[in-house]
DNA sequence: ATCCAGGATAGCG
DNA sequence: CGCTATCATGGA
């Protein structure tokens, strides 16, 4: 039996925060969601403005979901248009968590081309698969595995994940990374710009995925990730009525228009459209 | 059936 | 450079 206890949470919404599409492997469970913060078993649920955690893992729950964040004077840094206030009234309480950067970037490298649900069925296959179980009381959830863990796989194996042509790079970023090819935590003490080479040298990381691990691994809350979903969004409110506009010109104009915090209004783009959209087309 | 999904990459002109 | 075809799988 795990005691819960009560944690102050202003401004937070956790089933906002837990399925934005920043992490995939949080599962409905009872009032709340069941998952791992890294080796750790944990249990969240929201009751009005504080969530309850096991008391053992309050601090590190706090600091995962970014409770720290100074999350109102973080929105009063973005533009003020029709497009970011619809997204901040629909997307109330989301924040931008601290995954830890491997699990971060493995699922992300099974992201290309699929869609958020097939994503988290994807993770949570290969945590139960490969993973390590964790389990107290009713309570169950697995581990990501871990670099040298995952880079001992056979490819045969993992493709039993329905990875396709992602287990490939999966599996070889694993091997670099087990290796020490590219050390994940240096990462913490580069500029977002050295991190961000360093994360594209890595098979199958591009720019996109790049981004999205350094925004919700390494905090680097400026990085914005340019998929379909924010294509869609810059087209259609920022560049009505032009065709094609080149990638590049999406990129620059997140970074400059934005602001400090771009990941963050990225975020809620891209959550409020996603949702909202995702049946009309 | 047809198109699409939190893209990356080799190969082309 | 920039552009294009292609990759594996399941949802809409």
């Amino acid at each position: 039996m795990i005691r819960l206890r009560a944690v102050p949470a202003p401004h937070f919404n956790l089933e906002k925060t837990l399925c934005s599409g920043q992490v995939f492997h949080w599962t409905p469970y009872g009032r709340g969601f069941v998952g791992a913060i890294s080796e750790n078993l944990v249990y969240l649920e929201q009751v009005g403005a504080s969530i309850r955690v096991p008391a053992e893992h309050a601090k590190l729950a706090a600091h995962y979901l970014a409770l720290d964040h100074p999350l109102p004077a973080i929105l009063q840094t973005f533009p003020d248009d029709p497009a970011i206030r619809v997204a901040l009234e629909f997307g109330q309480g989301l924040r931008i968590i601290r995954q830890p950067p491997w699990e971060c970037l493995a699922t992300f490298l099974t992201s290309p081309l699929k869609q958020v649900q097939q994503i988290q069925a994807i993770s949570l296959a290969i945590r139960k698969r490969f993973g390590r179980r964790l389990r107290c009381g009713e309570f169950e959830a697995f581990s990501y595995p871990q670099p040298q863990e995952l880079a001992e796989i056979r490819l045969e194996k993992l493709l039993e994940c329905k990875l396709g042509f992602r287990a490939r790079n999966l599996l070889a970023t694993a091997k670099m990374v087990a290796a020490g090819g590219v050390d994940l935590e240096a990462l913490r003490h580069r500029s977002a710009e050295e991190a961000r080479v360093m994360l594209c040298e890595l098979p199958g990381v591009g720019e996109k995925i790049a981004n999205c691990v350094l925004l919700f691994a390494y905090e680097r809350l400026e990085a914005v990730p340019i998929d379909v979903w924010i294509g869609r969004v810059l087209n259609e409110v920022y560049f009505t009525g032009r065709a094609k506009v080149p990638l590049r010109e999406l990129k620059s104009f997140s970074a400059n228009y934005f602001g400090r915090y771009a990941g963050y209004a990225q975020q809620y783009l891209f959550h409020h459209w996603r949702l909202k959209y995702r049946r009309r087309r």
